[in-house]
DNA sequence: AGGTTTTTAAATGTCTTACAATTAAAAAGG
DNA sequence: CCTTTTTAATTGTAAGACATTTAAAAACCT
């Protein structure tokens, strides 16, 4: 395996590409063990550093791992839905934070991969999954719960539901966009009322799956869509006029 | 700024975990120069190929840029959604190729986000999207044509489909989802008469979306996923019995 | 004075060499 | 045969040097 030595790009990131390409397309297996740094360096005919570079690239990506001592090395690695989570994650805060995205864009998406999982949530009526959004309305009704609490209970709640949709792969795109949402959620101060509204719906929502009625899930998620842009373009208001 | 010279992780992960929190919380925003190599070495008080190693993880993850020259060094980069699709499309094929995920999970997670999608496009209706749907479905129906050329212009026929539900969350979402799945589509032959089949199921959600029927345009794309996971599995079936 | 060319300096990219730290296997010793 | 010690392989880190690129500054020539 060599490298263009003569091309406009990084010889690490050319080198990153071969590998990762290797790994896609199956030529290396998961756990296999990557040559030394240095028989790499012989291979690419390019210095150590220039390879580490390379695997510090592909480490990033939770591609490989890489382990001292003797038997050590760099290792292709399993890609967990933990590693998926975290990438989703930090690739979506980003995406809203750096404004390319618009609250309201992020919030649409969310509950329309949120509404497609009450769809399967209420086909499958996973009873566990079910408990643990009752029990989180309940905690949600209590007096005297902060907003940090509350928030949190919300986040568990909606976990519940798009977790009893059993399949991990929406799972994980989801985490991106409801942890994207949360510094903006955090700000916000939950009335009694708008608990009160918020616990409502959930209980319709709860209630829809346990009687396995998909519809009914679906329009009480739109207005809980509705209500939280609501929710949340209040914030931005008051923050946009405190800051004149 | 200084790192832990004593814990147990790489000093190049800290690094680049402390540039990319900072990033992150906006501390450094986009476009901002970060201290050059040398400068940032004295910072965190490690030597400059370690630096280095921490900016090119950041680098993997298009979190920065770099640029050669007197007024060079990295750059906080904008994350574009093209930066998102590409590393989503990683993520998703790794998860999928290394068995985390079935392909059955994959294409019920792929064709709920796209009856999401169906039902914001019969909505907005755009004319353009409605009219590339309707120009592949014709192109599909065309004698002669490869099963790769039909397999190319059935993920244009989706990406009008999703693209015109008009919220690039859920377009670079299912760019994942598409591009995973792509490896095994390419290996389907598609006979006269399951192109007949998919013909008339994109005809009908195309109808759908035209005449603003969300549920109708549901309908198809459950019958579209039923099919798809059973023409993939005559896949699946033939190649095992192949390796026998 | 104004435009063109040359020089310069700053920055990243790469290479070389060296040493520290870690770890499992091999060797030594009881 | 078990325990301890040594050894060798490998990654992690450091330091210094040079190459390359780039834009700005300086010099130069109309």
């Amino acid at each position: 395996m060599k490298i263009d030595h003569t091309s406009d790009k990084d010889l690490s990131a050319q080198i990153a590409t071969a590998i990762r390409d290797a790994i896609i397309s199956g030529q290396l297996p998961v756990d296999k063990r990557l040559p030394s740094e240095a028989e790499l360096a012989d291979q690419f005919e390019v210095s150590r550093p220039t390879v580490r570079e390379a695997l510090k690239r592909l480490a990033a990506q939770s591609l490989i791992r890489t382990q001292r001592g003797a038997t050590g090395g760099a290792f292709v690695n399993r890609l967990t839905f933990e590693d998926a989570y975290g990438q989703q994650i930090t690739t979506s805060t980003l995406l809203l934070s750096m404004n390319a995205v618009s609250f309201e864009t992020a919030c649409e998406a969310r509950y329309a991969l949120e509404r497609a999982c009450a769809v399967l949530s209420a086909g499958r009526r996973e009873a566990d999954h079910l408990a643990t959004m009752r029990a989180e309305i309940h905690r949600q009704a209590q007096p005297g719960l902060s907003d940090e609490a509350f928030c949190a209970s919300d986040v568990a709640f909606h976990r519940a539901l798009v977790d009893g949709a059993r399949n991990p792969v929406l799972s994980y795109q989801l985490a991106g966009a409801v942890e994207a949402m949360q510094p903006l959620m955090n700000m916000i101060t939950f009335s009694a009322r708008s608990r009160e509204e918020i616990i409502a719906l959930h209980t319709r929502i709860a209630d829809a799956i346990e009687t396995q009625k998909p519809d009914l899930a679906d329009a009480a998620l739109r207005e809980l869509q509705d209500y939280t842009i609501a929710l949340a373009n209040a914030v931005i208001a008051e923050r946009a006029a405190q800051q004149t």
